[in-house]
DNA sequence: CAAGATTTGTTCGTATGTATA
DNA sequence: GTATACATACGAACAAATCTT
């Protein structure tokens, strides 16, 4: 039996009997003789799906239908673009031009379009962001909320979800790199000026915005070795 | 030992070694005394490994580092569309929107800043494309290819195959669902107005332009029956 | 708390198919 | 054709985690 065959009829399985996200799957003894393979093949086939996020394993409970989020997708792009950064890629930069390159076209659109509660939260998130600058505290995670709060207003779960994941792959990479040192001040005023830009409909100030505090983010990236030596693992963040 | 881990050493072993895309990895047995583990773990981190495409596995001749390449993540999307659209959910209309999004404020970006080189080869594509619907040949895939020339230009890789990877999963799940009928003589000339709206350096009638083109696609999706029956419920758990 | 049942995690041994030399 | 090296597959057993009684 070829393994590539069990994974399909596995997901064939999940289709075929409408299985939503959370649902138990068959056991692995079930699913043995229900694919009329070994236990081991079926394990192999089992691990490639979960590592879709299309399984999910639970150790001494069961496997069952996983959340089909973008997860594996953040990992995949993680990894390529750190190993593109070893062999001396632009690898990171290209990621941060793919984002750019999504969000100053939505923001364009969804200036002035923005419901009054989505500024109010963004307000609160970038007084937080203030906040946290004094303290001298990260404020990496105020910053993926403000950016996931603003394209929540597309109506998209899906777009919103791709934003997200690259987000965290580019975040991710960056944080196993040494990077230059943050500028949290220009940061919140850079956000400031995007929530301002949006809030008063004018397309072009809003893509500008974006487009400023990019370019903030990859200054910072370009003062950093292209690549050092061994992971040393961050000293600072 | 956490399989977990597995997957995460070998991605280590990769990166220490800098491996290059195509090269061999140790043998399983080799990974055996490596890693300290037993032929049926390493085995099960492989195969998680080469679904999220970060190894290829050739049967009865090696294990090598993979492409890196975002198939993965079309299998991952087109999956992830199939099972929302069986739930009812607009999922695949998400997904259109999603290249939609990212494709018109990249088209407008790029009127006027095409090299004559890609504007003579939109052209030749958008003729083959011409003659494709005259002979009543189906022209996805000079579609594809017309999309990809087009982004080529931004110079960002990445970009590239993501919005490939979009294409892709997207064409994926339309196929194996039962579509409306095509008009390849409207998309034709949508294609046609596209380019002649990239050459002029109008940024505007680019963007209206793809957006056309979209709406176009999307008015033949709508037409669809949101999910046919496509198993009979005849069968035992 | 404790014992037992269920389920996944890990290992070993063995046999088979496939590609290269 | 033969030999070798490799991945593929199967079966059985035990370990570890989780839930139920």
């Amino acid at each position: 039996m070829a393994a590539r065959d069990l994974q399909e009829r596995i997901k064939k399985l999940i289709l075929d009997r409408r299985l939503p996200s959370g649902a138990p799957l068959p056991t692995e003894p079930e699913l043995m003789v229900f694919l009329g393979a070994s236990r081991n093949s079926v394990r192999e086939a089992l691990k490639a799906l979960q590592a879709m996020g299309i399984v999910e394993i639970r150790h001494g409970f069961g496997t069952y239908v996983g959340p089909m989020s973008l997860a594996p997708m953040v990992e995949g792009l993680a990894f390529r673009t750190v190993v593109g950064h070893y062999r001396g890629e632009d690898s990171l930069l290209q990621l941060l031009e793919l984002r750019e390159a999504v969000e100053s076209g939505l923001a364009a659109r969804l200036a002035g379009r923005l419901p009054e509660r989505d500024l109010v939260e963004l307000d609160a998130l970038v007084r937080q962001m203030e906040r946290e600058a004094a303290e001298g505290v990260g404020l990496a995670a105020t910053d993926r909320a403000f950016h996931a709060t603003l394209y929540r207003g597309l109506d998209n779960a899906l777009l919103s979800e791709v934003l997200e994941a690259f987000w965290d792959a580019f975040h991710r990479v960056r944080a196993g790199l040494a990077t230059g040192p943050q500028d949290p001040e220009v940061t919140c005023r850079q956000h400031r000026e995007i929530l301002d830009a949006v809030r008063s409909g004018d397309a072009k100030r809003a893509e500008r915005a974006i487009r400023d505090h990019f370019d903030n983010v990859r200054t910072r990236l370009s003062t950093t070795t292209p690549h050092d030596p061994h992971t040393r693992p961050n000293e600072r963040v």
